[in-house]
DNA sequence: TGTACATCAGTGAACGCGCGTTCACTGATGTAC
DNA sequence: TGTACATCAGTGAACGCGCGTTCACTGATGTAC
């Protein structure tokens, strides 16, 4: 083994990396134009002027190619979402920056979306390895009320009065506990609790937007989105 | 024409009746284990021991058959709804009857939930048929607000205060007075705007539960629902 | 630097599968007179 | 009530398709001495 062959990858290795990526890129096109089950190996091998069996190089099976997409999928929104919660602005302002870059990027990549948080693709299981990527997005939302937390508990303000109304039964809170610990360190239970349903809020009127089950209400959704969002900012004690 | 042929069904539309029903049931079946795309007219047919051209008798394609069971999903979670919402209980009791006939219903038939609420099957585009039945899950939600808001419209509470601090952009306003039009009338867009936003966090969470997006967060589930349900009662303005 | 060997990428053929849909047909059920 | 005809359900064979995956192979790239 030479320094030179160790320092730096071999014609080999920059041609398998290579090849990867064009192979997701390629896959990444079909769930886009056609779904997740529209993913057919032999197309991806067509598309790129190689045979079919040849792919069998770089990924195990299809479902193994899938996976990679979700991982890269759950990073990508990820990525958006951390880039948006950047802190120029103040902590209201990130909260929607993270709103709107998720919205965005859903309906920017309906298909991977739906590949991530759609119903999940019968007779395929998610490995382990996507549990990390997917908690990037809980990760940024954390973030947030964790840099807010100190501020609103020196002051005095109404809603921390609102939020000694709530009562956590004994699982939620050992529950919010953990996802604090995780996420939001210093952060009580009671505000994860309402972060919970911010964040099921969101997601869920992103989905009913992308999916279609707004027609007939709040469709286009701009408005309400902008409505949603400030109402749930106000409701986990974030400013305006 | 005798009066008995136009009077009652023929042995051969008994017949057809009978049959439609048992293919939409063993569809059901193959959906309920194998997801949307694990429908096939082929496996079906084999397993109603005909021959898997017969079925062309019934529907004319697969996509009919779909749709057939789609409508069947709203309905049959649309009379969960309307049946929790019956009368008895009092106001918030009977929203929270509704949402946990909802999460039951969600959680007793995971795949036809996923048919309707989950992403869209790719190449299938729902008729408008299918409108209909979706809006009976509106209507309830619609019907409770309707029966409560003369109820608070009388008295005078905290909520009335905090709903005057609401303002909803013109659009937001416009889309809220036609959906009070349809499923609430003489309810203020203001509280239909947070019925909308009750609603999408209702079904962001059912979802979410059922497409595994809990596990590390609120996984059990069951603390989590009651407590947002109430959360949510609370919000809308309705009686905990 | 040059040679012998090991590693790996890509080929091409094949296996075995299931699918949706069409079509000409047989035989049973329903209708009109 | 009985007969002639029309309607319709179900059959069986076929068309044409695409899929994931395996396997023995060739030839190029990389490694050790």
């Amino acid at each position: 083994m030479t320094a030179h062959a160790s320092a730096s990858r071999t014609a080999r290795q920059r041609a398998r990396a290579e090849l990867t990526r064009e192979i997701k890129d390629e896959a990444r096109r079909q769930v886009a134009a056609h779904g997740a089950q529209g993913l057919s190996l032999r197309a991806v091998a067509r598309e790129l002027g190689m045979v079919s069996s040849a792919l069998y190089r770089y990924f195990p099976s299809r479902d193994d190619l899938l996976t990679a997409l979700i991982i890269d999928a759950y990073d990508a929104l990820g990525e958006a979402a951390e880039a948006a919660s950047a802190p120029p602005a103040d902590l209201g302002g990130r909260w929607r920056a993270v709103c709107a870059a998720i919205r965005d990027w859903a309906l920017a990549h309906p298909h991977e979306y739906a590949l991530i948080y759609g119903s999940p693709v019968p007779g395929y299981h998610a490995p382990a390895a996507t549990v990390a990527p997917a908690g990037r997005v809980a990760g940024v939302i954390g973030g947030v009320l964790a840099q807010a937390w100190p501020v609103r508990a020196a002051g005095d303000d109404r809603a921390a009065a609102r939020l000694a109304d709530d009562r956590l039964s004994q699982p939620l809170a050992a529950q919010a506990e953990l996802v604090a610990q995780a996420i939001a360190p210093g952060v009580p239970a009671e505000v994860i609790a309402r972060a919970l349903i911010a964040w099921t809020q969101l997601f869920g009127m992103v989905s009913f937007e992308l999916f279609g089950q707004f027609v007939g209400s709040a469709d286009p959704a701009d408005a309400f989105f902008g409505y949603a969002v400030d109402q749930m900012a106000d409701y986990v004690g974030l400013p305006r």
